[in-house]
DNA sequence: TCAGAAAATAAACAATGTTCAGCAAAGGAA
DNA sequence: TTCCTTTGCTGAACATTGTTTATTTTCTGA
């Protein structure tokens, strides 16, 4: 008798609609505008019913910074396949921007908004955010051994791409260019990334 | 006599009491945490005075936001003075790092939150950001006449050197430097700046 | 001194996250 | 089937938020 795996399945069924729910309102609005309230609304049940499947508001969200996490490093690797360490690690870059426009309420979770608690530091949800980060230095070590990047060091150049990806791509998501007519921001995205060429 | 005056004079000096006491909390906490309670609590006055004073909340969100972009310029020209275009313009970048290593807070108000309401955009609050952006394309357009950015559109430089040091800036206000050593954090942001000499 | 104005307060409101006593449906045992 | 237990769910309740308002206190100017 299939009982406990229906229940099993219900079960997870529920989650995922839990968590699909306070995504596509994270996308709305930030994480602090979306009230458990909505989110119960929105799968059709009382508020108190979320309380079993999750134990309060940020574990819905750090379930989410996971499952982002988790997307990205998917993407990142997407690019390993290119065979020129230069032309990987522009890829690299690329995808990482793309990421952040494609998905902007997963980046402002993963990488912009306040974690609700300290613990998110150091703890295993950062795993995975160490694990590109490693992608990252391994792909500038191969581009150094191309000829690339000559007397820079690695953990800088780790951090100085990084930062200009994610100063790109924060820019973008959290709206912070206005002084750019709408038109002219993807552009100006491309050319950014492009620009950093120069450095290699 | 003098009541006018002294009642005018209270009224800033009752203002400047509670936008300190909002801007101490800020720095502990961010927006949301800092409550209009603890907020009268520190000024040792009740809730409902503060509102005599500010229409809401976010009325002293946007004080701030616009100290912060006056204090934000006054430093960014602090560095006009340097004759040489290209040392201007990285001094121009660490003074722009430094501010965010300085003051956390003000940055944190004025380039990562989310802010309160969309009227922020295009509002007068952002023509005090537009200077300074102004000023960084000055300062590039001034290195380009002396031979640097060779075949760089202004733009896009503006944009790249901007999303750099907003990068290093915002990972450092909102901490999410945790793959790297405490003590090693401020020689990588001055490893940073020194990276981006190349594509000059 | 005293009436009116100004400033400050405390209580109240609606909306938030969270908890919990109770209810209803499902499942299993007789 | 019938009864009891378990499970899932509800909706009311609680504390805490930003904000408003009626009331009280303090000050001002004659």
């Amino acid at each position: 008798m299939g009982a406990k795996e229906r229940k099993e399945r219900q079960k997870t069924e529920m989650r995922e609609a839990i968590l699909s729910a306070a995504l596509k309102l994270f996308s709305d609005d930030g994480y602090d505008t979306v009230t458990m309230r909505k989110i119960a609304e929105e799968i059709e049940y009382s508020v108190g019913t979320i309380y079993l499947y999750f134990k309060d508001k940020s574990e819905i969200f750090f379930e989410l910074h996971n499952r982002g996490f988790a997307e990205f490093f998917q993407k990142q690797l997407s690019v390993q396949h290119i065979k020129d360490p230069l032309e990987r690690l522009i890829a690299h870059g690329t995808a990482y921007v793309q990421f952040a426009i494609d998905r902007p309420e997963y980046y402002d979770v993963m990488f912009i908004s306040r974690t609700p608690s300290k613990e998110i530091n150091k703890s295993k949800h950062w795993t995975e955010g160490e694990r590109t980060y490693d992608l990252l230095k391994l792909n500038i070590k191969q581009a150094m051994e191309a000829g690339y990047f000559k007397d820079v060091d690695i953990e800088v150049a780790a951090f100085s791409l990084w930062s200009f990806v994610h100063g790109i791509s924060s820019l973008f998501v959290r709206d912070r260019m206005m002084m750019v007519p709408a038109e002219a921001i993807k552009p100006l995205v491309t050319g950014a990334l492009k620009f950093l060429e120069r450095a290699y």
